[in-house]
DNA sequence: CCAAGTGGCTAATTACTATTAGCCGCGACT
DNA sequence: AGTCGCGGCTAATAGTAATTAGCCACTTGG
């Protein structure tokens, strides 16, 4: 029974996911979470430490996720316009193939209690600093024009998060063509020249 | 005696977007409301109607100011350059100047019960129906240059929200920095053309 | 067949929360 | 002086939530 068993604590993770995006972390109970995979919530602390504890699990997954994407992003090439535009593409496919994931790690920092909302947040400050750099390179190599290399790289970020909210596997866009287009959006807000 | 009320009055209402900013709707509690204002918790009903009634005119005047500031900003221009420009400007300004009724506005829909959130829905639905208006005509106009319309509008709206989550009204970025670099980041991302 | 662990359940615990009820001081107007 | 209501307060109400306790069925390895 080692797969069943672990298959039911996947469960859990992924009933608390679904249902943290749709109501939120405080409006989600362990009863709301147990009736999802068909147990009573008292049932669930055979399975998983807290309530707490599973949205620590999903934020700092999601932090460590996005941060490998960006590092296996940028580890591709040397160019500084490539790397961007990579970063930007490794980034918004992250947000669109885990939009729950995304989309709780960014709203429910506040339900976090410490360490664990520290430890994020660490994260979360690497990962940005890591797009400064990137925005900051291109400039001093001359190849972008752009006012102010925090805000270009604030609003590549944001539209990772936008991408999140929005994005539906069924949509209209597919995956490949929100991707692709976001990548040539980072590029033209930092005003990659030629 | 009706200034020193309507005072106390605005006062709870000040008080109860900052908590409600800083540790979400749910975790908000009419206890935290009534410290902040220097009350206990059950005073706060003299005043007010209920903690849903203050989210509620939390959400709903902040999108009407929304639309008023965007129906000002396409009113002073016929060309759709500038009308995204200048639409894009006012989407940002207001943003940051109004950053907490954004954050809340944003975030806490979850949190309304109908009819409220109902109503809510609908504003911001047509206010992104403005902004993919002014894309579209832009592109009608053979001005802009960019894949989708929809994703543009997209992405433009979400640099807005990102403005209200890290914006600082003492921050090294002035207000009006960010808004002029904002309105040149919408129009980079359409491709206006020349 | 049995012993033990796994994973469910219900009931209890503990704590909190929105809101209402009912009381009271105090300033304003008669 | 008296009364009226505004705006506080505390206590009560009613409901909910996370978590723990203790019980039981069922599988499983001996």
């Amino acid at each position: 029974m080692a797969r069943s068993a672990s298959s039911r604590a996947g469960d859990i993770r992924a009933a608390a996911l679904e249902l943290f995006t749709r109501l939120g972390y405080e409006a989600t109970t362990m009863a709301d979470i147990g009736a999802a995979v068909g147990i009573r919530g008292p049932s669930l602390y055979k399975h998983v430490a807290s309530k707490q504890e599973l949205l620590a699990q999903i934020m700092t997954s999601t932090m460590e996720g996005l941060l490998a994407a960006h590092l296996a992003a940028v580890a591709t090439t040397e160019d500084p316009t490539e790397r961007l535009r990579r970063a930007a593409e490794a980034h918004v496919r992250y947000h669109a193939r885990h939009r729950l994931e995304a989309f709780v790690g960014n709203r429910e920092i506040r339900g976090l209690v410490e360490p664990h909302r520290g430890e994020v947040l660490a994260l979360r400050a690497e990962y940005e600093a890591c797009f400064r750099e990137l925005v900051n390179a291109g400039i001093s190599a001359g190849r972008f024009g752009v006012g102010s290399a925090r805000l270009a790289s604030y609003a590549i970020l944001d539209l990772g998060m936008g991408v999140a909210v929005w994005f539906r596997e069924d949509g209209e866009l597919t995956e490949d063509t929100v991707v692709w287009q976001h990548g040539e959006f980072a590029l033209r807000i930092v005003g990659v020249k030629a």
